[in-house]
DNA sequence: CCACTATCTGACACCGGTGTCATAATGTGG
DNA sequence: CCACATTATGACACCGGTGTCAGATAGTGG
């Protein structure tokens, strides 16, 4: 049984292949009688176009590529989901590529990827959407790029943001209105900048309702659920202990909320705990977690539809777009006693 | 600025393009000193071969394409993180594809799939992995699979599955063991083969200890923490209410916790739960959940890693495996009273 | 019925690599 | 120094499509 090729089909059917071509890209001026014929031959022969040689002769492989180094899994999730939504809508697939961020492999890393399969176009999610190297890298290399949930101002590449240190502000005031003060906070990883900006917010709401910024409140973690339970302890062995923890996502605060239970701590009514991201564990647990839901889908929709219209045309306009973070309520924050 | 092509190297090092190949590939009988010479213009060029034009003359992509379609998004990431691995080792990439088992474009959309990337092999998870459609037509098409967590039996194929029948024998026999005898089961996705196998697990744990299979202590789920959520109102609503609920997936054991925990019962010394997966939830919250860990990453990797090797030589024996689950208890239960 | 335009169709080069095979250059033993 | 094996190199076809452009065919108005 031999491979049924263009040309195979275009002699069984008694045409040129470039009329087999036509008809198989909807282009015009084809009679309908022979589309027709020719149509009939794809069936008989189970004819499918073999899409590397397309790609090759159109420079396309219709492929976006997803960087990602990130603890979270969740927050994987739904950039993956976002992407392939947008993906999927313009006849596009979606490449996976985890990698460390740290490390000189990095760029050796990608030109690996990019030598070993062609891709259209990049979305770089945190933390790469921050590493200038490797922006100046794509640059260099021409290949389009998109930034996801990133912190540097570059006007010539296509960036969808949410705003972390104003989501952060909001949900210290809703602390501070509670009537609390002693507020722990759980920073998260370096490399990301959502870390430095959703601390900012934190200390600004502190600023702006007059209540002193105490150092010790702060624990280094890094966004994973294990860094959580690391700083849940430093922080709940503290002299006063605090009245409220709010975590730099969910994950740690699902592990401050843990280690809190586990200590006979009632949460919300001797602790309360708030997180940022609206990770799915947020609702999961009991209770359930106050926290800042980003629309982390619809920056990564938006980012990627952008990128591939870009690719389509590279006349497009740069998109930007900083889209807006809210406070979700739910049991684990309540009134300061 | 013109693109580097391999003409553009042979060119200017003053060999033929078949060198520059036969270099960048590392191919024997080259002289050092022309070898020395073209990796010097490839640097000087910054060139990057173009992985399409070489695809399309080797045919291949070295893209392994993953199919899923699965509520649960720590299943999904751990099969991606799996694959990955495999793929990463083997030079190959992986591309991701959700997409609905049902339906009849099921198909269409497969096919649609492979006129737009070319792909050397699928993964193919739960319930794609059951689907003897999907099977005969990637047959049809002499596409390389491998299918994980499958309970059809097809020796000409490669398939890496789990005991799940063993896995929730144990984990009810555990529950008999501690005293329970009044155990809820929840059921999981009516399409995926596990479901099935769980619950006649559930069943012979009962059958070998002598208990009354009770049919009202089954619920229906879909593996969604949502259907858990639903399952958990009707079983904690049962007159009399069960000692303990074994849930087909740690999510949907989630569910039940929480609403557990809403009403003020206490888990384990009111009401004993169980789970299913070991998914991170399972030891995010408190009480952690006694559940079957199954070894979900490796299953993955080791079936791509077998789809790799059938795609460079088709002789390779069709590889098949069934791993071991293994009971995992944490705090979720404990001795009836 | 003819001139002219609009609609089809195919020949051919091309995308950027790899495989085959012939030939050139080099090395080896007698 | 020659016969012969070995290594190095390039010419050329080929992978399976698409773009360009010229020529063939059909359609239209006078």
């Amino acid at each position: 049984m031999k491979k049924v090729t263009i040309n195979s089909v275009a002699t069984y059917a008694g045409v040129s292949k470039k009329t087999v071509s036509r008809v198989l890209n909807n282009e015009p001026n084809v009679s309908p009688a022979t589309r027709e014929k020719v149509l009939k031959v794809f069936k008989e022969l189970d004819y499918t176009p073999n899409p590397i040689a397309r790609g090759l002769a159109r420079n396309r492989s219709f492929i976006i590529g997803c960087l990602y180094d990130n603890p979270s899994k969740s927050y994987i999730t739904r950039v993956q989901s976002g992407a392939l939504e947008a993906c999927h809508k313009h006849h596009y697939n979606l490449l996976i590529h985890p990698c460390e961020l740290r490390g000189e492999e990095l760029i050796a890393n990608i030109e690996h990827l990019l030598t070993t399969s062609r891709l259209d176009g990049m979305v770089l999610t945190p933390p790469f959407s921050d590493s200038q190297e490797l922006i100046d890298f794509l640059k260099k290399k021409k290949i389009h790029f998109a930034r996801v949930a990133s912190a540097i101002d570059d006007a010539e590449s296509i960036s969808v943001r949410s705003n972390d240190e104003q989501g952060a502000y909001e949900i210290t005031e809703h602390l501070i209105k509670l009537g609390h003060s002693n507020i722990a906070f759980i920073k998260g990883h370096p490399d990301h900048s959502a870390t430095e900006q959703r601390f900012s917010g934190y200390q600004r709401a502190l600023a702006e309702h007059n209540i002193a910024f105490n150092p010790k409140l702060v624990a280094e973690g890094n966004f994973s659920y294990h860094s959580g339970a690391d700083s849940a302890k430093a922080i709940l062995d503290l002299e006063p202990r605090p009245s409220a923890v709010f975590a730099s996502n969910d994950y740690m605060a699902a592990a401050v909320l843990k280690l809190a239970t586990q200590r006979q701590l009632k949460v919300p009514q001797d602790i309360s705990i708030a997180g940022f991201d609206n990770a799915p564990i947020a609702r999961h647990i009991w209770p359930g977690l106050t926290t800042i839901a980003q629309p982390v889908e619809e920056m990564t929709r938006q980012a990627v539809e952008q990128l591939i219209l870009q690719i389509g045309d590279e006349q497009t306009p740069v998109y930007q777009a900083t889209l807006e973070a809210k406070l979700i309520t739910r049991e684990s924050t309540a009134q300061h006693k």
